[in-house]
DNA sequence: GCCAACGTTGGC
DNA sequence: GCCAACGTTGGC
């Protein structure tokens, strides 16, 4: 399979990509959506790239780069009861979330604002997810094109 | 803090 | 399977 590119949003208060700096790799743990849930356990590879996004941020926006290190295994929070992430339903036999490894590539020098990526949507394609009106998931695939432009627009700010 | 958009839940 | 109610996301 081609190499593949995506979206993964975070809020910065959380974890940001100072963050994900900080430790090199993460465990994506706590999604709990099943489109990006599907995403990461059918369709990740390692080696996918990524656009690190800051979500109810000040500014919201794309603030960096990652890849995929490690392709889905089960999400451990769902079992733990003291969790935010808890699920009841969800078993070791018949895990119901998953979860990637993802690894820091680099910070951009200034955040690719939302507002900047709107103001440039004609750059984008109508499904690059940022620009998608209500957009929600936290996972979401980005075409090629997509994320050159965005590559492109964050490193010619100064 | 507001609220639109959207996903999920649960009754039927 | 439909869909209203509800909860959450996320920009502003």
């Amino acid at each position: 399979m081609p190499k593949q590119y995506w979206l993964m949003k975070s809020e910065p208060d959380a974890f940001s990509i100072d963050d994900l700096a900080a430790v090199a790799q993460e465990p994506w743990s706590g999604v709990r959506n099943y489109q990006a849930r599907n995403s990461m356990r059918d369709d990740m590879r390692v080696g996918d790239e990524v656009l690190f996004y800051h979500s109810n941020a000040k500014p919201a926006g794309i603030a960096g780069l990652a890849r995929i290190a490690r392709t889905a295994y089960p999400d451990e929070t769902q079992f733990d009861p003291e969790s935010d992430y808890y699920d009841p339903k969800a078993t070791r036999e018949t895990p119901r979330w998953f979860m990637v490894d993802v690894q820091f590539v680099s910070k951009f020098s200034k955040i690719l604002s939302l507002a900047e990526i709107k103001s440039h949507a004609h750059l984008f394609s109508a499904d690059f997810v940022p620009v998608r009106k209500g957009s929600r998931l936290s996972v979401a695939p980005v075409s090629a094109e997509d994320f050159r432009t965005a590559v492109q627009l964050a490193k010619s700010k100064r």
